[in-house]
DNA sequence: TTGTATGCGTTATCAA
DNA sequence: TTGATAACGCATACAA
């Protein structure tokens, strides 16, 4: 049960392969009888282009490479998904490829997606060199880094505001009287972590409150590390009021932590995550959190890439609202 | 900046494509010194071999298509992350398709991924109907499913031991002294959910309980489903003493409307979910759940379809045990 | 051991 | 409007 090819067509119909090609391809130049004749005997013989064919020739697949930090990460997970959804919108596939937030992965991710023979690269890069973007833009293929960006380098992105998300969860806190803010923080290199820890000191900055270098840290990923870091921040003198964690994830560590000291959120200690994951609401205390858009934003990159597949796109740089969600983990200072 | 080509590593060594060809792809009859001249030049020319020329060829792209219903979703984020990390390994590539648990876009799914001339497919099917899984069968094409199986159909999976996930649940609350025992389960035209609820009535009749009808629900997926279902459930009479959740999601739903009725988990409702997901040790009552392997599914999914890229291979049914894990949303009935 | 020639299924150029 | 022919880059049967 071989394919049938434009050969068989041909054969079948009269015409010569090219007559078949351009007539098929809807090219100009074919009378329109023929055509008729063409495409209802391909379709009767369910004739179905050889992609692998028209992309040696035409040096095209229709096909981005996707490289994330951690598939299993739901985060990722509704990126990847939004991505997915508007590329195959536009007859797109998506090959993807997990990092496990290594560079040394990302590296060969992008070794691999160049000989998939990619048209674009769509990646959210570990962010602990970047010399392997560098190249990509040295190499000019298309592509857009989503979720993180390179404040030096000059590439398409499509990130949220971070800064203002961390304006927001800081300023929220704030306002609702606490003085002794913590923040436990991602990993410094990602530029979403800096730039939260940015809107953090702003926010800070802007109602008069200077903070004490104790109260952050950085390098919170996983619940666990937002465990153990609020458990140590919870026997400080003096303990903060209120916690701004790097995700919520982090935060159901921070959470557990205060738990086990004893202690209650919002009454003891008012907590705000980011992500506004799947799970904020569902909590016990459900969480105050700052939401992004993530489906949104794989859908933006989508789109951002599919524009850069044209010849000459000058750079282009998105950065997509967040909204603060306020639920039960915050409440007024009462100290 | 065009690619080495072959013809190019040929021109500049002397030797003809052919025996370019040769060298470098370690066939034998090639001279070791020709070969070392010419693996050489070919290294300092920067050659890569073109996928797409190769495939066209021989007619093997080293490509998978993976189908999953929802890669937000952390349970199939893992069960893909386990195959891009094995197919990984193995120098294959995943093409990734999501299919909203929609039967159409799984068939339009399988559609593109054959037009992409993947070697094989891995897909966790909706289930609604399954003509396009019979379809694939015909095919002949290589294809495994993963986390759910059809009885009747004689195809390679890899699943979990469904069964015994719901036998060991049911049986735990048994044990401790449960008699109303609710199940708000799945969808049944899905496996899982139709065997973890076989494992239930397993349960029960072993231990020699009759079941209430109405303690028994089915087709629900989302944390608002398992609240949805839970509230009614409680303001039945008698009030079930227990409830076993189809997946943890589900769970934290009927937690919250065990909460909001101003019950406590356990103490007057115990719960089991289902998966062991990420958030299931971390909420404010850590959940007794099944564990079920997901990386590790995702990793015998790709190593079987590796096996049935060989000619002739007897069909490979794999079934990866469970286990409970007994957390805190678990207790002794004391009614 | 090495080279020549052909084909994989398309698309594109150029004549007819 | 249509057809012959070449080319994309690689692999292989066969000849040398």
């Amino acid at each position: 049960m071989r394919r049938v090819t434009l050969r068989d067509v041909a054969k079948a119909t009269g015409f010569s392969i090219n007559t078949v090609s351009r007539a098929l391809s809807h090219k100009p130049d074919v009378s329109e009888e023929t055509r008729e004749t063409i495409v209802e005997a391909a379709t009767k013989m369910g004739y179905r282009p050889n992609k692998l064919a028209r992309s040696l020739r035409s040096n095209k697949t229709y096909t981005i490479g996707v490289i994330v930090a951690d598939i299993a990460n739901p985060y990722f997970g509704a990126l990847v998904k939004g991505v997915e959804k508007e590329a195959r919108k536009r007859h797109y596939s998506v090959i993807l490829l997990n990092t496990d937030e290594d560079y040394e992965r990302e590296t060969e991710a992008i070794q691999v997606v160049l000989e998939e023979h990619v048209d674009g690269i769509i990646i959210s890069p570990t962010q602990k060199e970047k010399e392997t973007i560098k190249n990509l833009l040295q190499l000019g293929i298309p592509f857009v880094l989503f979720g993180r960006r390179f404040s030096d380098l000059a590439t398409n992105y499509v990130v949220t505001d971070d800064v203002h998300g961390g304006f927001l969860a800081t300023e929220h806190l704030i306002l609702l009287g606490h003085r002794q803010i913590a923040m436990i923080n991602g990993p410094l290199h990602i530029s979403s972590a800096k730039e939260r820890f940015q809107g953090y000191r702003e926010a800070l900055e802007r109602y008069g409150l200077k903070q004490d270098q104790p109260l952050v840290t950085a390098g919170a990923v996983t619940m666990e590390d937002g465990y153990e870091v609020a458990k140590s921040l919870l026997n400080q003198n003096p303990r903060p009021t209120a916690i701004f964690a790097f995700s919520d994830f982090v935060s159901f560590g921070v959470m557990k932590a205060i738990r086990e000291a004893g202690l209650k959120v919002p009454e003891d200690i008012s907590v705000v995550g980011y992500d506004d994951n799947q799970f904020a609401s569902c909590s016990e205390i459900p969480l105050t959190t700052v939401r992004v858009p993530k489906e949104e934003l794989g859908i933006s990159a989508a789109k951002v890439l599919k524009e850069q597949l044209a010849d000459n796109q000058p750079i282009k740089q998105v950065e997509l609202p967040v909204d603060l969600i306020v639920r039960q983990s915050t409440s007024s200072c009462n100290t």
